[in-house]
DNA sequence: TACCAGGTAAAAA
DNA sequence: TTTTTACATGGT
């Protein structure tokens, strides 16, 4: 099978957990012990190996989505290295060593995943979003191509409603399709210029925007401060039994500058194996 | 059965 | 300007 080397160390189990932690997810699909993505025309499954990952089948264009994909351009070490000053991080870094953010690698895709995830429960918003790709999306082998952007400037909000969508929600999703904002170019934005550009389309709050910076283009210093899973990890581990404001949180946040990134993901999943 | 869940925008105060 | 409310599904 096809190595892809990452940098060390990578634990594609703890990487790839949210994947599988509040249900399936039809376009990242977890099967039969890996992970199943379609990158390009075809369906790619990624399965750990010593040193990297395999990656079936591999060649020139995928290598770097798959990279992209497992996170390779976080560099761990700097982390680490911060986090030992720090006694919650050194404790979580040693606990989830190897933990590479996962890089949702389509913009379209991410921000139509934020929204889908707003207000109710992930588990909820899994079970919508697998309706909407279902629908919209193409199926290869067992996963599915997330819905393009494409797509969903022809479907009616309507359509999304009739799956689960609130009728709000409906409207932003198709409204961003339609939108003349250029996903793709927010990358080469500072991160101010990305969330105002996000936040000026109807439907997309700060929490949204935060995410897309953290999620979509891996910036260093994205702290989701309004994130009620953020909140709970921050409260658990720099708090006392109460629930942090958002203004509390953001404040903790400045600590872990410029790894805020690395730093919420790594209290995110130290909330997720704790409880 | 209620109630809450990784928000947002618009109405009301 | 700040606070309250509607939104709609899935899990417990």
């Amino acid at each position: 099978m096809p190595l892809l080397d990452l940098p060390e160390p990578y634990d594609f189990e703890l990487s790839t957990a949210r994947y599988r932690a509040f249900g399936t997810d039809l376009a990242n699909l977890w099967h039969d012990g890996g992970l199943h993505r379609v990158v390009g025309r075809g369906e790619v499954r990624i399965t750990t190996a010593p040193g990297g990952v395999d990656v079936e089948p591999l060649d020139r264009e995928i290598e770097p989505v798959v990279r992209k994909l497992l996170g390779a351009e976080f560099d761990l070490d700097e982390f680490y290295a911060f986090a030992a000053g720090e006694p919650v991080l050194a404790a979580l870094a040693q606990e989830l060593r190897g933990l590479r953010p996962p890089i949702a690698v389509e913009p379209f895709e991410s921000v139509v995943t934020s929204i889908t995830a707003q207000q109710v429960s992930l588990h909820a918003a899994f079970a919508i979003r697998n309706r909407l790709i279902e629908q919209f999306g193409i199926r290869a082998v067992h996963a599915y191509a997330f819905p393009t952007r494409g797509r969903l400037v022809r479907a009616e909000p309507e359509e999304l409603t009739a799956i689960g969508f609130s009728g709000r929600k409906a409207e932003y999703v198709v409204g961003l399709a339609r939108s003349d904002l250029d996903l793709a170019g927010l990358e080469a934005l500072p991160d101010d210029e990305v969330k105002s550009a996000l936040t000026a389309l109807p439907g997309i709050g700060e929490w949204t925007a935060d995410w897309f910076l953290a999620r979509h283009l891996g910036r260093a210093r994205a702290w989701p401060a309004g994130d009620l899973g953020l909140r709970k990890a921050v409260s658990r581990f720099y708090g006392d039994s109460s629930l942090l404001s958002i203004g509390e949180v953001r404040a903790i946040g400045e600590r872990f500058d410029p790894f805020q990134n690395l730093a919420a993901h790594y209290l995110l999943a130290g909330l997720l194996r704790a409880t």
